[in-house]
DNA sequence: ATGTCTTTGTGAACGCGTGCACAAAGATGG
DNA sequence: CCATCTTTGTGCACGCGTTCACAAAGACAT
């Protein structure tokens, strides 16, 4: 997914593995909302359940925390949506820029998910000078001159890029160079980052084409196999249109 | 990613494995960038690079889909798109719909990488009747009532799911009774699907919650390796930029 | 035709992630 | 205090994905 950083030895995060790390804040979603209901403590078992994943995996993914949980017992709710809670640095409050008020800027900005987990959107970042002023989600819009100011001034680290294609190399470049480390990128490109800078992409054409292949798959499958196989390989692939 | 679905013989489908179905729009992408240029060919070498992968995992995967290179040429830049496009089923159309219609349904309807790819939005759907008939992006939005009409006529078969938390599974079970088989997920929810129907998942709060784990982690190694324990660990990474 | 040079395609080794299966740990009841 | 029962924590094996490194294939010049 990332770009920049990938060829790391990756699971030395502190001996985490980076599956895991993926996985925590699945944990502490189902976690909070078992909290919100009161309730104790949970065996691996429901929790894993809760999170759709399997139980041994469960268990170990905890185990890299620590010995959080009680034989026989299970796990202390409250205790391990602390811990993990700091193992993802949550407990802190990270400052947030969205560079790019579109469609999906607007989203963003207005998308509740953010303060409820330690983040909070710092500033709102367009190029269209038209935008600058404007108000969204209760926050005035800067142009992207001020870019380096914003980013210096609040002491932002973490910078999201809803810009267009074309504009999100360019915006990268300027977020790295003011410091911000970490970038989530929602424009469809990939970008180049230097060494230390970690980046995570979220691309909806590509997931929807991900889909439309295993889509392509079951339906051929319903109708007798055809698109794979080979009756020799190669032509089968029908392709009326 | 996906919930359902995800234990199964995984990488079978016609032997191409999951992790390169993954990848290749991504060089469709870039394929496609090439195309407008009329750069003719391209060596493994430049498409990963292009791409951001390494050259030869590239090779290795387009090895999957045939031998479709020239040795000490590379690859026809047209002919790769074909091939990839055919591989990934985006040479028919997929009428998608898309429920929930907030910020980020919106956002989505807006969002122009789809009609690029060969996916339509055939419907918009939101349970509010407030936004009944309203224009988003040139749609009329259609009431929830109306979702089993709607996945029926229009042949959908692929769905998005941009509810809030609570509404998501109960559209997803209305989606797949309707004949909908593949999910996308905006909704941070862990969907319960029956065997046969792929959902993919694409949560904002874990992305930015996965980068703040790493953001700590450069933050405390910066000042000296604070959070994590073991002073005889691994403090060889220094990263000095 | 032959040799050189480029680039593909892939066999093999390695490492990470997953899941099984069980021993260790603790709770609970008599 | 002991037996039993539940549930965690983990050693181990297996499989997928990545990367290396090189032989085979073709282009191109002479």
């Amino acid at each position: 997914m990332a770009t920049g950083r990938q060829h790391r030895p990756a699971t030395r995060s502190r001996g985490i593995p980076e599956a895991t790390v993926a996985r925590l804040p699945l944990y502490l979603r189902a976690l909070t909302a078992l909290s919100e209901r009161s309730v104790p403590t949970v065996s691996s078992e429901e929790l894993a359940s809760a999170a759709g994943v399997n139980s041994a995996k469960l268990r170990k993914d905890f185990s890299y925390l620590g010995s959080y949980g009680t034989r026989g017992v299970g796990y202390d709710v409250e205790y391990l949506v602390y811990q993990i809670s700091r193992e993802l640095g949550l407990t802190q409050d990270w400052p947030v820029v969205i560079v790019g008020i579109g469609n999906l800027g607007a989203a963003l900005a207005n998308y509740g998910g953010f303060a409820s987990r330690g983040f909070r959107v710092a500033a709102l970042i367009d190029a269209d000078p038209a935008m600058t002023g404007k108000q969204v989600a209760g926050i005035a819009v800067q142009h992207v001159d001020d870019l380096e100011t914003i980013i210096h001034t609040g002491g932002v680290s973490i910078g999201v890029i809803t810009t267009p294609g074309g504009a999100a190399q360019q915006v990268c470049e300027r977020l790295v160079a003011a410091g911000v480390t970490s970038i989530l990128n929602f424009a469809p490109t990939v970008l180049t980052v230097p060494e230390g800078v970690d980046v995570r992409k979220v691309d909806l054409s590509i997931e929807l084409q991900i889909l439309a292949f295993h889509e392509q798959r079951k339906a051929a499958e319903e109708m007798g196999g055809q698109v794979g196989r080979e009756p020799g390989d190669g032509e089968q692939a029908v392709m009326p249109a």
